[in-house]
DNA sequence: TCGGTTTACGAAATCGGTTTCGTTTCGAGT
DNA sequence: ACTCGAAACGAAACCGATTTCGTAAACCGA
């Protein structure tokens, strides 16, 4: 028997396909405890596994969950990627992924893509540009987006608490003795992550009455270093202190002290955002603003699976959830970038 | 009307559900270039998208690619992943993705949940201890092998040249004036490409009658650091030259190296495999052994396509296909970490 | 013992495409 | 003009589960 089909096991159980779909959707209508166990028998022994696309056409079901990644060579993407799969798998889903590699184009046809295959759900980590089509989206299924929010607002985001991690690094460098304090990003980064965070070093500085200010890098390997050269030198004097906005600046930012080599000012201080597995090993240990990945990862699949079940339970327009922004606290590690 | 159906565009352009069908797939029996641009119109104009479960059912095709990696925190991983998710892609096809994190049970687990979701085929990256349950799905359903090999053999492999690397590192070390040279490994690691690496290695040196061997770190920090500098004082005298065996190895290295600080001999030598973003950063920049994980990727989605057309095209076991092992050729960067 | 409510289960419709099998139409060859 | 084969298309079966609806048996209190 090459593959067998509910109606054969239920035809070797001696009953209706209708109970062995019972039985394997475990439903209210419980049955005898024989039947149970006469059904659970002939699977066993048959090794028989229900069709998924059958299930999926007649319950307009299919347990899969989309997953929209803007660039998964950042850590934290895969990081997040782990606990979305693990998340998922416990709940009894998989995960459909895609990549835009911070390609709106492909990340619309990917949006398009997922949906058309039927995932009962999405999870988006944009990377811009697609605001209107996200939105949308969310309006026809489930959808939570991952750290970056959409400008429409009106859709579930889980974010890290941004304000507050600066203000951790923050207090790191001044902590360390920094008298002035630069924020590194990149010119090619314009997402709403950084100008969080910009806005909170901005708001952070004046707080505290520390000079500073946010220093853009711009791209390309060389002017980097220029960049980078002439801050040192305009704040010379003072105990100058760098956070580097996300793990690839602060990488760029290592190749370019690198470069400079031994002029490097006395003193100078280091934070950065992401733990990545080097920050343990540059400058002997980074100080460091770490994400939650596991429960942020965790927190949008639970919030994702409620968002399903309100949409598969209720008729029509009834329950909609209003839309949720959900901060998952991260923490500071010390290290001896931030020694005195 | 909230959702069409094949039906009702059928309707409305006055034709079968047939013939919207043979259009939605354009199948051999063609239609009229009139009747083609009706349907067209119709499509265009309600926006109607076919909803894959169905069409999945009656097909049995899914135009899905189920895909387990070991561990995406390597960035191997997440380099594959980007190129599988661009190859499928480019085939119609979308991937359902799980990670298994090194664990054999979730591996496991994971086998069979893509299988019963119903993908095409399958790209297993596998962390070991499967090999029966793997080539028992080899011989269900198109199963292509992602850089790690099965002890059964006899499915298909894509994987890089391991041995020409090894012998570019070497010979980068002895250009450089390595006199001993050592192959760092991991205990946890008992990988065949691993082991296909010390092989080499050990072929390597013995072909040009240098002097080393493989030093396996322990586990856990510390004793890495112990038994590194071991190593270090039984050569010392010598001009030493390490390959990391693969990435994290190689931060491991980075790590016990900062912690044993000046002693370091003089001439000291590294290289490594992976091409990790930071290995342009450690010691100046380390010469590294890099995967061509594009072309890796490719050909992995463009040998699973060839199965799954076998597959679904011939009809009993007339054309089965012969397990193939596909080396796509790495390369060596030359950094400053070999020169002399 | 009897009416009424659960409980356990079966028959058949259903999900929305694809595929098979015919039928009609069209065009080429003689 | 007539035949024949291919091209264009429609009717209906089909993929394999779930779900609705209905019925018989079991249970339960009065």
């Amino acid at each position: 028997m090459a593959q067998m089909r509910i109606k054969d096991i239920a035809a070797e159980a001696g009953v209706s396909p209708a109970t062995v779909s019972r039985y394997l959707n475990n439903r209210p209508g419980q049955m005898t405890e024989e039947t149970r166990a006469r059904i659970a028998a002939v699977i066993e022994r048959t090794g028989y596994r229900p069709r998924a696309a059958a299930r999926n056409l007649r319950s307009s079901r299919t347990n899969l969950i989309g997953v929209i990644l803007a660039d998964i060579a950042n850590p934290f993407s895969s990081a997040m990627l782990e606990g979305l799969s693990a998340s998922a798998a416990a709940r009894g889903c998989s995960l459909m992924t895609a990549i835009s590699g911070n390609d709106p184009a492909k990340e619309a046809e990917s949006l398009t893509r997922l949906i058309d295959a039927g995932v009962d759900g999405l999870v988006v980590n944009t990377c811009g540009g697609n605001d209107e089509a996200i939105a949308a989206a969310a309006g026809r299924l489930p959808v939570v987006l991952l750290d970056r929010d959409v400008a429409d607002g009106g859709v579930d985001l889980v974010t890290s608490n941004n304000r507050e991690l600066v203000a951790g690094l923050v207090d790191a460098l001044a902590a360390a003795g920094s008298e002035r304090l630069c924020l590194l990003t990149e010119a090619s980064d314009d997402s709403p992550v950084r100008r969080e965070r910009a806005e909170a070093f901005a708001d952070e500085l004046s707080r505290r009455g520390l000079a500073g200010e946010v220093v853009t890098l711009a791209d390309g390997g060389a002017t980097g270093v220029g960049r980078l050269d002439k801050t040192i030198r305009d704040y010379a004097g003072k105990r100058l202190g760098l956070i580097a906005v996300n793990g690839l600046v602060f990488l760029r930012l290592t190749e370019a002290l690198a470069q400079l080599g031994p002029s490097l000012p006395a003193g100078l201080k280091i934070a950065t955002f992401d733990d990545y597995p080097w920050n343990h090993v540059l400058f002997g240990g980074v100080t460091t603003a770490a994400q939650d990945t596991l429960t942020i990862a965790e927190r949008v699949v639970e919030r994702l699976s409620e968002r399903i079940d309100v949409v598969t339970t209720t008729v029509g327009e009834a329950a909609k959830l209003a839309p949720k922004r959900i901060e998952i606290p991260g923490h500071i590690e010390h290290r001896a970038s931030t020694s005195r």
